[in-house]
DNA sequence: CCGTCATATGTATACTTGTTCATATGTTTA
DNA sequence: TAAACATATGAACAAGTATACATATGACGG
């Protein structure tokens, strides 16, 4: 199998040349791993709507504040959710609507 | 921080109430998954524009036929390929246009 | 049928990652 | 400034997973 010859040459041959670029498609992986936790999907689907403190998450949820601090980092290091200070607390809201789509998309093929 | 008391008492209970099932949640953790793993990215991308053979997509991508293999057969269980045999080969292309939608959309984000 | 080709599968291993516990940082209030 | 509160962070452990190698299954040509 060290001397294979493509069946379709020619598609082999395209995607050579059309493939994206390996570092995008890396990046893409990436922004889907971070979709690809039931906890972070949770904390999203908890933004959805409004805005929230960390405690309130966690309460919410049912989940240790560790927990939720943890994984609402990964979300703030991937541009997912922004945050404000507002006194004591930390409040955080998802970053764009791009967030939304990608959730509400996925929903509609999970629903089927 | 065991008697916490939520700063936002009326948005926390509504999540109780419309957070969407937790089984379905999970399942939609399952399916980003499935798209966070480079190697499964790649394969869908070449699969984007036509139908491949395994041999073909492996070579393509400089993968071997075992990772390949694999990987389409994560694929595989999430409905995310389907495949048919022709001959001595097995032809994969994606489901439907759902995988089409979510990788265009995750495309979005990344390339700011 | 026998050898060859295409693909699938089992297994072991190395790596990644989510959670918990303990503690640090930073903010407010008394 | 000390105590209380909200959040972040570090480290350790457990669980999941992608890959490679070896082998099995299945289809075709002679």
């Amino acid at each position: 199998m060290d001397d294979y010859q493509p069946i379709n040459p020619k598609a082999v041959q395209e995607l050579f040349e059309c493939m994206p670029n390996e570092e995008i498609l890396y990046d893409l992986a990436d922004l889907f791993r971070v979709f690809g936790d039931s906890t972070r999907i949770k904390i999203m689907y908890a933004l959805f709507e409004s805005e929230l403190c960390v405690g309130d998450i966690a309460e919410a949820l049912g989940m240790t504040q560790s927990s939720v601090s943890h994984q609402l980092r990964v979300l703030k290091d991937n541009k997912l959710v922004k945050f404000r200070r507002d006194g004591k607390q930390i409040i955080y809201s998802l970053d764009d609507d791009h967030v939304r789509s990608i959730l509400s998309l996925g929903m509609e093929h999970v629903e089927e």
